[in-house]
DNA sequence: TTTATTTATCGTAATATTGCAATATAATAA
DNA sequence: TTATTATATTGCAATATTACGATAAATAAA
């Protein structure tokens, strides 16, 4: 075969299969750090920042953004990439929930 | 192309897109799902839990165990798995480190 | 040794991802 | 209107992933 069976698996499961897949590249883990480290939210200057053509940098941020990870406001001929924070509080509480039920079991 | 090029991002980068694509795929979220169910450390009843057939979960595991994400230890003629507490330690330090930045930063 | 039992590997088909040149689209500026 | 600028889309080649049947390997039990 070679597709994902993502019908037999839970909404949840999935989801968070989803938010993984769009930061298994490091190109887009990349972009993610860049958002981070410049104070205002940025825009196409991404492109400068990374050794990808432009395409492949707007196939990446389309990548983020379809996971929620990122949005994009328009700002004239520009558009202006942010991180979601609401995201980034998901994964985070996803991964807390883990590590407080690690606490209690052992290996 | 279609290789991704790797070798243009820092290691740091890779280490944690390595992490994320271990996680991308609904069975590999549900297997660590399953493990922290579990009481005990689980062997490969992982197999009944889940719609895909043994070599395809055999194929997972390995997935998770190479990026640390799980560890095995043999019992005999079966295998048991558990988490890596120390990976999703270091998983949840990166988004803690990201939902700090983004208190004193603004979209 | 022979037979189960459990897990891993191989081979292969179907599909997905990655990357980029070329081109299209959209908004602003001249 | 005609550039110019910024971003998105298309098309395609190279490679990676997913899934599973068949089979191998390793250990335990008879």
């Amino acid at each position: 075969m070679g597709v994902s069976k993502t019908e037999s698996f839970s909404d949840f499961h999935n989801q968070m299969a989803v938010l993984f897949k769009a930061l298994s590249h490091p190109a887009r883990v990349a972009i993610v750090d860049y958002l981070l480290q410049v104070d205002s939210c940025i825009c196409g200057d991404i492109v400068n920042e990374l050794p990808l053509a432009q395409p492949t940098i707007s196939q990446h941020l389309k990548a983020l953004k379809s996971a929620n990870i990122i949005q994009g406001t328009i700002e004239g001929t520009a558009i202006c990439y942010c991180i979601n924070p609401q995201t980034i509080s998901a994964i985070e509480h996803y991964f807390g929930q883990i590590s407080q039920k690690l606490q209690t079991k052992c290996c």
